[in-house]
RNA sequence: GCGCGAUUAGCUCAGUGGUAGAGCGCUUCAUUGACAUUGAAGAGGCCGGAAGUUCAAUCCUUCCAUCGCGCACCA
């Protein structure tokens, strides 16, 4: 045996070493052209097709993109070797406020700021920072072994883009599902720009809350900083403790800075439970107070700047940030005896940036807004039809929840990275106009001269239209024939408003189609003990760092087994290790399978013996469960399925079983039989391990001898059940 | 406030209407044998609590407890 052991490819000879063939086998593949779905072979008339999240270009590859990565790509590397038409669509996003803020941080650290920068500095260097981390982050996502046309990439600033969301956005307009208008928007004083409500938080806080003398009521509040302009008293119709004030009715009394002039509102809206059921109100600062102001057509003032300090209505306050200014207006109010009384023990949730953690202040903006309701509604409707499926069933009914309550969409951000929104506004109404060409210059309402829109667009908008996108819609490819819808959508399920919902309705808007006919969302993969991975905690694993210790293979497998669909997953480099240690067990196999079949005895077509026949049923079996775990997502079940297999079947039972058949140096149709069900086992499993382990698979067949393989690349080869 | 999920081995988690599984960790033994990135054997669980359905419940139903998450304009 040792003479032949000349035969065997020398690499064998010592433990895999994914760093020695990663790249040169994901060259290989790309290399073959096989990652277009035009330059597969065979005859291929199913199509299947995945739009891939587009990172965000602004930093590397945590541990989610590397989740993305594997579960997508073993989609497409099972679709593609079970003979459909195979295309994954790559891209990287801009990411709007993201990538600024990310910018900003760099920015601060070299002790400058974008307030002291023009708009047009600051967005050249934001892109130079972002094309770089985007060729960067396109190795990282090749390392990872993705299977995606690289012809097909896109970027979410490219024109076709730009085009795609300035003829959605008109057609809005057009169809009057696109106003613009005042409205109380979600501020953050740090970051200078609004933000949906899906980018605020909600931070439960015990707070005080103070009850004021107010003329003869008393009311109370937890932010006494926005009390200066209250001039309205509101109180349930109802409320039969108030019955003897009239609605509209004028009371004088003493406030913050001196008398002023109360007029007394009943509105439904004054809860009797509530306090002590009246309220004043400061319509600039509240959403709710905004929407009781409109309804009674009352006055309203701003009382806190942009930066969240007092504007000069707080007189001696005036210029004070809102933070510090609390304090010392309750001390005002107490020194003139208008302090009830304090409660300190107020729970409620307070709305905080999702970024910084500030808290949000309500300004009254204009802004552009999408009118979401008729858009919702149709994505309802279709997916009561089951025009798509939820993988995850669960989320279906949280789907539905955020829909059904959805709010219009404020489209704009008040930052320099992103797209633009090509509007004119008028200086004098303020009135805006959607002007794609570039060509309106006076107001079309008052004839006033007109500016440029400075905003751009919330990054979600031009996501939101991703899978048109990518797909060519309108353009002169026949992508969006061949491949529009897609097959799935796959991505976090924390985006699954932000995204996912938006894509729904955007595509269903603009084609009369959902992007996708199935929606498979993973969850947060978090550190080996569940915790949240965060740079402060310093329990961030990155992947780069995985594949180099363990190898790629490694690391998906790791991201893979026990990862239920739809929620989340603890990686644990042990876990990983484990799977290294496969790595080389099939590597192991196959010196065990070459050194036993080196003298090709097999392709004499013997007759398999009784236990080779048991044998092989086993292998079909375990085949045939695997094919129908993938067929239902489940790769977790799969992945974990083909593992035992290889492992303990296959190795422990099987090669050692074959040992005396392989030593019998008579040889004879035992011997042989023996041998064609070995080679029949490794390949079987090579296949199968694929989709999971594309590295490891792959080197191993590229060494095998032809007459054991249906095809020069693993990538390609036939899927095991398609015999 | 509304909704969702979890509770199974020391740790992190799968799974099933009929003597409980994985990875890591632990114990003991083995080593010129495809592989020490190994092999063999083993310890370790009244499958959160209570009630119900059932011949049978870790699994289905209800309630409770604890933890986690999502949504939400309560002054």
């Amino acid at each position: 045996m040792s003479d032949e052991k000349t035969n065997i490819p020398k690499l064998f000879l010592s433990p895999y070493s994914p760093e020695d063939h990663e790249n040169r086998i994901y060259e290989l593949w790309e290399k073959s052209g096989y990652f277009n779905p035009d330059n597969l072979p065979g005859e291929r008339t199913e199509q299947f097709s995945i739009v891939m999240p587009p990172p965000n270009a602004n930093g590397s590859l945590h541990a989610g993109h590397a989740l993305f990565v594997t579960v997508q790509d073993i989609m497409m590397r099972f679709e593609r070797m079970r003979g459909k038409k195979a295309v994954w669509f790559p891209g990287a996003d801009h990411a709007g406020f993201e990538t600024q803020v990310v910018y900003e941080k760099k920015l601060e650290k070299e002790g400058r700021s974008r307030f002291q920068m023009s708009r047009e500095e600051l967005y050249k260097e934001i892109l130079d920072f972002t094309l770089a981390n985007k060729s960067f982050m396109e190795g990282q996502i090749r390392s990872l072994g993705a299977s995606c046309d690289w012809s097909r990439e896109l970027f979410t600033l490219d024109d076709k883009v730009v085009k795609i969301v300035y003829d959605t956005f008109k057609q809005l307009e057009t169809d009057g599902l696109l106003y613009r208008g005042a409205r109380s928007s979600n501020w953050c004083p740090k970051h200078q720009t609004s933000f949906s409500n899906l980018e605020v938080e909600h931070e439960e806080r015990t707070e005080p809350f103070y009850y004021f003398k107010y003329g003869p009521f008393v009311i109370g509040t937890a932010r006494p900083e926005t009390k200066f302009g209250d001039k309205y008293v509101v109180m349930h119709p109802d409320d039969a403790r108030y019955a003897e004030y009239e609605h509209g009715q004028k009371i004088e009394l003493e406030w913050i800075n001196g008398p002023i002039t109360a007029t007394v509102i009943k509105d439904e809206a004054g809860d009797p439970e509530m306090g002590t059921g009246v309220m004043t109100i400061t319509p600039w600062h509240s959403g709710i107070d905004f929407e009781i102001a409109k309804r009674h057509n009352l006055d309203y003032e701003q009382i806190i700047d942009w930066r969240g300090k007092l504007l000069p209505i707080a007189e001696e306050f005036a210029g004070m940030d809102i933070r510090d200014a609390r304090k010392k207006i309750v001390e005002k109010l107490e020194a003139k005896g208008l302090l009830d009384h304090i409660d300190e023990k107020y729970n409620h949730s307070v709305p905080c940036c999702y970024k910084c953690g500030r808290e949000i202040e309500p300004q009254i903006k204009e802004q552009w807004f999408v009118n979401m309701k008729p858009l919702a509604e149709k994505a309802l409707s279709a997916l009561d039809a089951k025009k798509f499926e939820f993988v995850t069933e669960r989320d279906e009914r949280v789907f539905r929840h955020w829909l059904t309550n959805i709010d219009d969409w404020p489209i704009a951000r008040q930052i320099a990275w992103g797209i633009s929104i090509p509007a004119k506004v008028c200086d004098d109404c303020g009135h805006g106009m959607v002007d794609i060409e570039n060509n309106v210059s006076s107001c079309a309402k008052c004839g006033g001269n007109v500016h440029q829109d400075p905003d751009t667009f919330d990054t979600w908008f031009s996501s939101g239209q991703w899978p048109l996108c990518v797909t060519d819609f309108g353009g002169e490819s026949d992508d969006f024939k061949n491949y529009y819808p897609t097959s799935v959508m796959e991505t976090g399920k924390d985006i699954i408003f932000f995204w996912v919902a938006r894509m729904i309705m955007l595509g269903l808007y603009r084609t009369q189609k959902v992007p996708f006919k199935k929606i498979y969302l993973h969850g947060m993969v978090r550190d080996k003990h569940g915790k949240k991975m965060s740079k402060s905690k310093g329990n961030v694993i990155a992947p780069s760092e995985i594949q180099e210790k363990y190898g790629t293979d490694a690391l998906r497998m790791a991201l893979m087994v026990n990862n239920v669909p739809g929620t989340d997953m603890n990686l644990d480099p042990d876990k990983v290790n484990a799977y290294k240690k496969f790595a080389n067990k099939l590597w192991n196999i196959t010196r065990f399978v070459l050194d036993s079949t080196t003298d090709h005895d097999y392709l004499n077509n013997p007759e398999p013996g009784a236990v080779d026949t048991i044998l092989r049923n086993e292998l079909e079996v375990t085949t045939q469960e695997i094919d129908a775990l993938m067929d239902k997502d489940r790769f977790d079940l799969a992945a974990e399925k083909i593992y035992h297999f290889v492992w303990d079947k296959f190795a422990s039972d099987i090669i050692e079983d074959s040992k005396i058949y392989i030593k019998s140096d008579g040889g004879g149709n035992a011997r042989q039989a023996r041998q064609k069900l070995l080679i029949e086992c490794l390949t079987t499993s090579l296949k199968l391990l694929h989709p999971f382990m594309p590295f490891v698979t792959e080197t191993i067949w590229q060494e095998l001898p032809e007459t054991m393989k249906d095809s020069e690349l693993l990538m390609v080869a036939k899927w095991p059940q398609d015999k």
